[in-house]
DNA sequence: GTGAAAGCGCTAACAG
DNA sequence: CTGTTAGCGCTTTCAC
């Protein structure tokens, strides 16, 4: 049965002696290129099948100048929206057979660096990045002196590589005129502080919506908080008691959307009828809450497809041509948990 | 300055040309193995220096028979859980200058046996793997026959792998307990309904706890969800609704914490006055909660502290010696969620 | 301590 | 259409 003590996996070479013929047309029978009789290629393809063959990864991609491999860089998988790219990512390229490297940045600049070098002496052929630290300028030049396929992953770095961003504007402007459509004047915005696109952009799509309908936006009634783990809870908890309490809440994250949902309940506020909320970003149980909450989000499956389409039109043009910048939308989701205000009745403003 | 019109990156033969040396010194002195004057180590470093010289990873994997990558393979990133392990076992892992790849396998059986084999045909150095298809016989053979270092996570397989499972029994068991102290004695379990281990174990534990405390376990307080997204909220609604409501709640994961949170809420219940309520699993948001949820939980920086010693011993050792299983302990973290029930004043019990 | 040479497994000219 | 040959870039005997 077996003519090899195993010590040595089985290479094209055995595969070519068995089936009679040589290195290259072996090869080539394999890799279904240039022209082989039919009847040579059923010979290797038997013989490959009989010997198990299977192509060492490693030759080839010394050989080929491709390791069929993209890497990711995100901040932190822990965050739910980047899990779910990812999956999509993955899901999406495996169909062109490759496979991710997946590392998280944590936020750390040197540590970006560190992994974007790395991908790069690994032979990625291509990588998907959303630096942390979009404006430490050891990071965005690093990003730009790459030389392999990149794809910054809304951010704004100057930068000559293909970019896909989120259309956190529009989609936030939709929110806010659906908000106000419903009669809502004192709409609350709450989240993380980082010094990122995303932030900058929903803030300008939340001023602007604001703007577009007439309404006047308090300085107060946009709510930072310092980091993304920071509490939540007692930021909102503060909103909801203040004397003119903001009808409607607009939160982002997962996080911060808990712990909202959280100081909601401890403040014995219903939604919708006390007060309306929606969620940026559409975490899995945001649709299976009672109500079910409203959201701005991004479709992830579009986010991953825009990167995959990208990253192999570039790979495949060897990285020749201009720099693309895909824009994706971002829809506004309605649910159950928005409504028009009640008169005041259960506000804690003096009528 | 530049020598070449940079068409091929620079090789370890261009630093041993300017180092004035061979290529096996240049080797040699970069790799820092075997005796090389400090001199020339110096010469072949400054030149490594000057020419930006990175070596080429393919081809020290195909020498080196070893990619410096591990492949990790769980059901779903998306799962919180996952995710830190992950980023916890990327973060050990990075010491030793290895990256990871990352595939899920949705639960999909064809796609386990399938990621499985590309990890072994790229090359992976160690695998980390936990199987949703346990029971799949195929899957099982496929683990067992891979010719690479793996891990198995708290998965109950019959295999010569090495295996590092959470002790999920003596954890329920030490949590039920508490909550006996407590004066509980009428506890309910809520879980997904997979068929794997982590389910069997906790339900398992439950039980033990429960004897252990001279309580009863009716059929109907263990509620096994169909699929880990289907709707707990219904669950526990009906479960809170019942003539002999249960005065301590446990629930498994995140996505039912979250429903089990907003049912309590929806029920106009308050915890833990009205209820008591104890997680698995210890999201993020359980700490920042209010107030904050008792949890029995797995330390993820420990599990993946062993997988990574697992595995790098078996790196290091070539896959010889027996199979080795390592158990990491589930902790009790007493946070506020829990309290002595009440004497039945808001319990739908007449009294 | 250092160099010459072989070869990891594969693909791609280049001949025939 | 198929075989011969030359490397990809690196590590590692084996001599010196």
């Amino acid at each position: 049965m077996s003519r090899k003590p195993d010590s040595r996996p089985v290479s094209i070479r055995d595969v070519a002696a068995l089936a009679g013929v040589s290195l290259s047309t072996a090869s080539r029978a394999i890799n279904n290129v240039s022209n082989v009789t039919p009847e040579i290629r059923e010979r290797v393809a038997r013989a490959v099948a009989v010997l198990g063959y299977r192509p060492n990864h490693a030759a080839q991609s010394l050989r080929r100048r491709s390791s069929r491999t993209i890497g990711c860089m995100f901040t932190d998988v822990t965050n739910p929206l980047y899990a779910r790219l990812y999956r999509a990512i993955e899901e999406r390229l495996r169909n062109d057979g490759y496979m991710l490297l997946l590392a998280n940045s944590l936020n750390n600049a040197e540590r970006e660096i560190e992994i974007l070098s790395m991908f790069e002496d690994r032979g990625m052929d291509g990588v998907i990045v959303a630096p942390g630290n979009e404006h430490d300028q050891r990071v965005v030049s690093t990003v730009e002196n790459l030389k392999i396929p990149t794809v910054v992953l809304d951010r704004d770095l100057t930068t000559t590589k293909d970019k896909v961003s989120f259309e956190h504007v529009s989609g936030m402007k939709a929110l806010v005129t659906y908000l106000a459509e419903l009669g809502h004047r004192d709409i609350a915005l709450v989240l993380a502080h980082t010094g990122n696109r995303p932030t900058r952009r929903r803030i300008e799509g939340f001023r602007a919506g604001m703007k577009a309908n007439g309404m006047p936006v308090a300085s107060d009634m946009i709510v930072q908080l310092p980091t993304s783990m920071s509490s939540a809870f007692h930021a909102v908890t503060e909103l909801l008691a203040r004397n003119r309490r903001p009808s409607a809440v607009i939160v982002q994250g997962t996080t911060i959307l808990n712990e909202t949902l959280n100081a909601i309940s401890a403040a014995g506020l219903r939604i919708p009828d006390d007060i309306s909320l929606a969620s940026i970003g559409d975490p899995d149980f945001a649709r299976n809450h009672v109500p079910p909450i409203s959201t701005v989000r991004t479709d992830m499956e579009a986010v991953a497809e825009q990167c995959a389409k990208l990253l192999l039109t570039r790979i495949r043009s060897d990285g020749a041509g201009e720099p693309v910048c895909v824009r994706v939308a971002t829809d506004v989701i309605i649910r159950g948990s928005c409504a028009a205000p009640t008169k005041h009745p259960s506000r804690n403003t003096v009528v």
